[in-house]
DNA sequence: TCATATTTTGAATGAATCTTCATCATCGGA
DNA sequence: TCCGATGATGAAGATTCATTCAAAATATGA
C-alpha cells in the first residue's frame, strides 16, 4: 500500500500503531477484552496510556480496529483461494491448507475470530460480532458456492444444501485445529488437508 | 432428590436460589458476563444486592455454580443417550435429537456453555473453560465410544479416528443450529436428526 | 543556538460497580 | 400480644479502571 512514499513522521506513526495493535491483540487474546486494562497494553507496549489515545478514540475503538483490520484481510485471503478458476477439491484442499496455516500462525488473532464470529464473544455492548459475521457470511458464500460448483457439474453428491455443507465443513475445520490446539502432543497438526476433507468426502457408512 | 422432604424454610431458600440463578442465566447469556452487573441481577429477580450473597460468594462464585450445575445436567443426560445397550445407529439419532431440543429450549444456557467449553470464553480471570471442558471431553469420549463400537462390528467404516468423528459431528451439529438460531426464517430449525448425520453417513464424492 | 510547534507523558479525575454491614422487617413461639 | 431470632435490605465504602489534560520532552527550522 506505497507505505513507504510517506513522509518519515508519518511512517513512524503508522509503526507505532502496528506496535499498540500487536501488543493489544496479545493481551486481549490471552485474558480476553474485560481483563486487559489500558495502562497494562500501554505498560506491554512501551508507551505511555495517553499515547493510546492519540491513535484510537477509546479501549473499544483500539479493540473494534484491531479485529476488523485482521479480518478483512484473513477474508480476503479466503476469497482469493475460494474464487479461482480451479477443480472444486483442490479449491478446497488449499482452502483447507490456508485456513490450517493461517490457525497456526495466527493463534491471537484466531482466538478472537472463533469468538466473535461465532456470537459467543461478549466483549462489547454493542456487539462487534455483527459486523465480523457479516463479513464470515461473505465467505462462507463463496464456500458455499464452490460446493454448488461441485455439485451442479456432478463432481460431488448432492448430500445437503451447499451453504450448509460449507458451515459444515468450516466448523469441522475449526473444531479440529481448536484439538490441536489443546492437547499438541495427543492431536497432532494436520498436514494434510485430506484428513479433514475426508470426513465430507467418504461416506460413514458401509455401502 | 427428595426436595420435599426439607423442611418448609429449606424449601424457600431453594426456591429463591433457583429464581436467582435463572435470572442471572438470563441476564448473562444476553450480555455477557462483565456486562452484567450485580445490582442489576438482584433489580430482575426482586431482591435486594446483600440477598444475592447470602446465597453466593460473589459475583464469580454466582457464575461459576450456573454454569457448573446445569453443565453437569446436561452431560449427565447426554451421557445416559450414549451408553445405552442400543444400535449406534440408534444411539446416534437420539443423541442428535436430545441435543437440539436442548439447544431449542434452553438457548441462554447453552450460548455459555458453548462460550465455556469452546475455550473462547474469556470471562473469569481464572478460567472456568477449564473445569466444563474436562467435563465436555468426557461426553466426547462417550459419544467416540459409539463410533468406536460401530467400527469395530463394521457398522461403520474406519474414516477416521473415533474420537475425531466425535468432535467433528459435535461441532457440524452446533453449527447448524447456530445457523437457525441466526436466521430461524432462512435455517429451518432440524427436525430430522438425519439432515445433520447424514454428512456423515454419505459421502460427498460421487463414488 | 534558540524559539516555536509538535508529541509524549502519567498523575489526577470521576464513573462504574463489587461487596459489606448496620439497620429494618418478618416470623415463630411463649 | 409481645419478644427474640432470623433473614432481608440498600446506602456507604472501597476498588478498579477508562479517560483527560497540563506540563515535560522532543523535534523543527531559522
Amino acid at each position: 500500500m506505497a507505505v513507504e512514499k510517506l513522509p518519515r513522521r508519518e511512517r513512524e506513526k503508522l509503526r507505532q500503531r502496528q506496535e499498540i495493535l500487536v501488543t493489544a491483540l496479545d493481551l486481549f487474546s490471552q485474558k480476553g477484552y474485560h481483563n486487559v486494562a489500558m495502562h497494562e497494553i500501554a505498560e506491554k507496549a512501551e508507551f505511555a496510556i495517553g499515547t493510546l489515545y492519540k491513535f484510537f478514540q477509546n479501549k473499544e475503538d483500539l479493540y473494534k480496529t484491531l479485529i476488523l483490520e485482521r479480518c478483512d484481510d484473513f477474508l480476503e485471503e479466503c476469497r482469493q483461494i475460494l474464487e479461482q478458476p480451479e477443480d472444486e477439491v483442490e479449491i478446497l484442499r488449499q482452502y483447507v491448507h490456508f485456513r490450517s496455516e493461517r490457525f497456526r500462525n495466527n493463534l491471537p488473532f484466531v482466538r478472537l475470530f472463533l469468538a466473535e464470529s461465532r456470537g459467543v464473544g461478549f466483549n462489547l455492548k454493542a456487539g462487534l460480532d455483527d459486523e465480523v459475521r457479516t463479513r464470515y457470511y461473505e465467505i462462507l458464500q463463496c464456500l458455499a458456492a464452490v460446493f454448488a460448483s461441485g455439485i451442479e457439474n456432478q463432481r460431488f453428491r448432492k448430500i445437503a444444501d451447499p451453504y450448509y455443507l460449507a458451515v459444515a465443513l468450516d466448523s469441522v475445520l475449526d473444531a479440529s485445529l481448536l484439538l490441536w490446539l489443546d492437547a499438541p502432543e495427543r492431536h497432532p497438526y494436520p498436514e494434510d488437508p485430506d484428513a479433514i476433507l475426508n470426513i465430507f468426502f467418504q461416506g460413514l457408512i458401509e455401502p
